[in-house]
DNA sequence: TTGTAATAGTTACTTTTGTAACCAACAAGA
DNA sequence: TCTTGTTGGTTACAAAAGTAACTATTACAA
């Protein structure tokens, strides 16, 4: 039953990847979570938001690729916590238009910046060489799938 | 507020990270649900027995880096639909050892033929050198929150 | 011994997530 | 107009995961 020329569990991508994203969101997490109270999900929307602008939970959806239950319990909760703001569209009126307040916008200053920095240590483990293609592999293989 | 010299998300690797490993996950996820009704968990705690024999829940968290409420659901349905043994160490009465059945071994090799060649469709969507050095940066990515 | 701490594993309770069904608004053709 | 389909978003219910407290066993030192 042994590993004689067998397929072993740390060549397996996704397995790798997993323990990667997992180890590394670790750390960051505790930030938006002690600081924020927030979530992952949650820290997503407020960074899309901080980034593009004013966008719908679609957009959101579309950019991050996370489902729209997933999405519509975190803009609820931002909402709440006055971090966001919603507000109906004038023409069709399914859609809501949703932006940071002051108070978000703080928050996503205050997240990037550790995002910023966290980031930069992550780097500095590998090499430039590392770095470039990990980011083109990765872009590769989060597209893979979407269509 | 928008992008002028800003950190931008899709630089940020733990969150490149997740993306990659999201989707590179759920085509495998689909089969060893479908076929075997499987978690995530379950097919994890699986392969390692599969791969390295006979080992206790404790030895799998930390191989797999797993928190021992996870395998030991994981194990307990496992014993329950006989892909695994459960037996208790006669010098240490805390410990069980856990193996796979016949069964259990059935589908660790139904399983992990599936791996194998899902991982060759990934590694084919790169270049050689993307995937060395994947392979290197995630490792030690993975690595760096151990200790 | 006895007392204290460590280890293997389970359980109970809470928080998150996934899934599907749902409502309301719009679109577009018969 | 009706009606069928699509889209944006929410809700209800079930499944899964996280956390902490718990039992049982062993280790080890006073």
């Amino acid at each position: 039953m042994n590993s004689k020329n067998h397929f072993k569990l740390p060549d397996f991508l996704p397995y790798l990847l997993n323990q990667a994203a997992e180890t590394s969101s670790l750390a960051f997490q505790k930030v938006y979570k002690d600081r924020y109270g927030m979530l992952r999900t949650e820290w997503r929307v407020l960074f899309h938001l901080g980034l593009y602008g004013e966008m719908t939970a679609v957009e959101i959806g579309r950019q991050a690729r996370m489902h729209k239950t997933k999405i519509s319990r975190a803009v609820h909760k931002l909402a709440e916590r006055r971090f966001i703001t919603r507000s109906k569209d004038m023409n069709d009126r399914r859609i809501e238009h949703l932006a940071l307040t002051d108070r978000g916008k703080d928050a996503y200053r205050d997240l990037s910046k550790v995002a910023e920095s966290y980031n930069a240590e992550l780097e500095a483990l590998l090499s430039d060489d590392e770095v470039n293609h990990l980011r083109g592999a990765l872009e590769k293989l989060a597209k893979q799938a979407r269509g």
